[in-house]
DNA sequence: TTGACGTAATACCAAAAGGTTTCATATAAA
DNA sequence: TTTATATGAAACCTTTTGGTATTACGTCAA
């Protein structure tokens, strides 16, 4: 279980990074978020459900609203993946660090 | 500059990502990547220019073959990305944090 | 030089993705 | 109750994506 793939794949669209930043500062219902986009709601729904499945984002019913949480801990998997890398990155990222900052001096 | 969505497109397929895990370990000609998979050299060869794109390889010409290799610097911008949300989390966490504490004075 | 090998490039195809439009349904408000 | 609002859902369209097949080109080895 937990497949990463669904949250790579929601991670993708411009549109959708957009939209987790803006539910970064409040939680919106579809309506709110559509009002920011030159788009649908329908629209915007679907990149709604996208990020739902992607474990991004938590949506709960308030009387005819869907409200939209940001879900941090969704991104977990994502970061964890990408540290895969972590070991790789110590022996040559640092060298290319030096390297860089010697460059810049 | 620095646009970010070739690296997070790059990263949103499972082949792709199987081909960078692989390429922590060693670099690779095109030749090798594929011999890893049920598909064509062709098909390995759009995934490895999407990779490219996306900042999260190099390639240099050694003879008639082409060496693959990993480029930890490619991470770096989608790590920064996704990082912005662990301060949302931090911000959660310590707003909660206040909460209790200044419920148990 | 000849032939095998590794890759590049193009055309082509099916499926998925991102979008719109339309209509139905549930809830809020007058 | 009537009407406006917020969403759900399906049909449909276009572009992108992931894949194949084919052909051509540069390079290595006999």
């Amino acid at each position: 279980m937990t497949n990463i793939q669904p949250t790579f794949r929601a991670l993708a669209d411009p549109t959708r990074r957009d939209i987790l930043l803006m539910l970064r500062d409040h939680d919106m219902t579809i309506g709110e978020v559509a009002e920011n986009f030159d788009m649908t709601r329908a629209a915007i729904k679907k990149h709604l459900t996208v990020l739902s499945d992607g474990g991004l984002i938590t949506v709960r019913a308030q009387g005819r609203e869907r409200i939209n949480t940001l879900n941090p801990l969704g991104m977990a998997p994502v970061l964890d993946w990408l540290t895969f890398f972590d070991a790789f990155w110590d022996d040559r990222l640092n060298a290319l660090k030096s390297v860089i900052e010697k460059d810049n001096t």
